[in-house]
DNA sequence: GATGAATGAGCGTTCATTCAT
DNA sequence: AATGAATGAACGCTCATTCAT
């Protein structure tokens, strides 16, 4: 599975990166160096000058991958929603069942914490900066620009997945995308609020019950 | 209505400033002149200095009033939530119906654009501000510094009052915050996704849709 | 003796205040609010806005006493040598031996630490700051401004005194003033580098032998 | 000779700079610049900002350098002791009478004015900075951190050096350090007192005196 | 006489970025 | 290709100081 997850990074649209961080180890490191910074002091924290020392090169080197931290978000929540993608179609294959599928993908969508590593990517503190830090990546005066060059793409495309997935069990259901999308930043938000802000959540602490909620939602909206 | 509106800011924790913005004529040019400025540029861009020349004052007479552009934010997302309270109160008292109280809370929780000035705030580039920026007042490392001080309390407030609406309906539902915090930060991003990623949702450039689509979900959650 | 002391204030050279700190009660929590924070933070991170949130006052109340915190540094010298040359006539008076006038004067100089209040003026800390922060009254672009206007008068009288008293054992030696200066400044230096910078003394953390080491040079130089 | 010093520099400890300055053209362009900047304006008025225009250059430059104007302090008077070191150590080579050697140290610490370059630093403004800025290098509340990282290693050095000499003379001589340092500060404060607070001293002007008077401290301490 | 409000100026610091090697 | 050196620009912050009350 591994294997197949590297291939995907080749995939991320050029317009993320100067140069392909996947075609070098210092690339490499650049990646797995942002995920630790990033997780570990916050984005707004963040900068190529802590970077570089983080990662014992410098400044100039990391500018060659990256034309901005904004761009390192934006080129990690790619790869995050890429793999998400994967992992979403591994999970679906050969299930004919589309209400099946959809309950895999709320699943995926609302799980708790991600437990593996790929490619020496630590996923549990990429999954965190998505939840903490990825609304940063499109809330940007920026965003149409980045939009236009397909920043978002990723994401959009996993959303798409899903909303597919609705329209097959409900054809005429006019709001897939905004379902899924509301489901998605949805489970973000409440795991994050869980954390932090336990009084807009009634989660008590057990984070199981996001899940539930959700998938109720969902249910619902499609009876 | 206004009269009572500008009584309401008072109630702002004073930890949110230095010296309260409302108590002088500069005070009340730097909240409003942080709402156009922020409007224009963003949060992220938005500094002190800029503000001074926006208000034609100095970055130390800012310091008077405001700690740091974080506090500024939380200080207008306050002001925000407890002019939402208050319009909310306004508009369901002597309502009997609990359904009905909902009803209008949704309403205005989903409702397009702000078009009221408060005392030389302009709520419309407000409520914008809300819809793109308010997320970066709680998704920082200082969140529960701040929470601990109160800074996110008109927030969790407004939710409270919609959810207590909620239980009244259904006093048995698991979810009443969860589901208060999904419709009004969904409302946010629908609205914004609207306007920037339309990808994500299925308006088709009319926002109406998100009424309907939050006033669904609300509904056969509460079945 | 306190009450003498107090009367020795009002000789203090004008040029060192605007307004005469002991004229009122806030001109005297200006004082003893400077000796306690420069004693404290050390005169360099010394401010009148730390100053003024000391003693519950402001900034602007402070500059009707003192144009400058060097100004303030001075004051608290100045009265720091008239207080000493006030206890030197008072240990003096009456002896007749020169001998003894000045080994009581040098007793006086290289005594450990003082113990005493005068005025709710705290000795032991002003001794302290004499010692940690006098020089830096002296070291500035300013000095020969200052001392036109008299601002060292008091400690030039301080060891003019002593000086004649050295001319009294010794009419023709040449460098009574040296002698006593090197004594007064070594003293103090001495008693900083024994707590500091014990490399450059032979204290072993006892402190007596400054006065030990004193008395010998003076001796020797006498005979 | 000067050959030598240059390599002199690179003694110094690591902790007093962020960047070698003899490592680079701008490096030694900082050093002769403070140098030039600290004598004319002081070092209370010297700041980074005045310094990279004196030079040429930015703020941002002379932090590559130093981490603070008081390490530039630091460095100047370690780099003054270390010359003087090897000065010392020049002037007594090869001379075996102990007490001719302190004679000459004597001379050394004590003589007027400085007339000579070293790698285009004006020694004789250095060693007017060292008699008007080196103590504020000490007295500061930071003085017990700076010494514990080597700070100011040289100068106890240079006070080392001497003290063994009068060792020599005198092995059960109780205070040797304290002899030294009295000497050394006292000349410095001497030669100021002469130029600026004349009362305080007997040079009328000709500053000759100041190593007659201290010679003969020295010779009867000794006897 | 004392204070509260406001400001001009400047400092220390960091960042993003470029250039030469 | 990667790095080291250097810089322009701006930020956050504090200080000394003034003015009106």
């Amino acid at each position: 599975m591994l294997d197949i997850l590297q291939s995907l990074n080749i995939h991320l649209t050029e317009s993320l990166y100067q140069k392909d961080p996947q075609s070098s180890k210092l690339g490499k490191k650049i990646v797995t160096g942002s995920i630790e910074l990033i997780h570990n002091i916050g984005f707004d924290q963040f900068t190529f000058r802590k970077l570089a020392i983080e990662i014992e090169s410098t400044e100039a080197s990391v500018y060659r991958y990256f034309e901005s931290k904004q761009k390192v978000l934006l080129y990690l929540t790619s790869w995050y929603w890429s793999w998400m993608e994967y992992r979403l179609a591994f999970l679906t294959i050969n299930i004919n069942s589309p209400e099946e599928r959809l309950k895999r993908a709320i699943q995926l969508i609302t799980e708790p914490t991600i437990d593996e590593n790929s490619d020496n990517v630590d996923l549990g503190k990429l999954h965190q900066i998505v939840i903490e830090e990825s609304m940063k990546a499109y809330l940007i005066k920026e965003v149409d620009h980045e939009n236009k060059h397909g920043a978002y793409f990723q994401y959009k495309q996993f959303v798409n997945r899903i909303s597919d997935i609705i329209l097959e069990i409900k054809p005429n259901y006019n709001y897939p995308h905004m379902l899924v999308s509301t489901v998605v930043e949805g489970a973000h938000l409440q795991r994050y609020f869980s954390q932090h802000l336990p009084n807009l959540t009634d989660t008590n602490g057990s984070e199981n019950c996001i899940h539930d909620f959700y998938s109720e939602i969902v249910l619902k909206a499609l009876k």
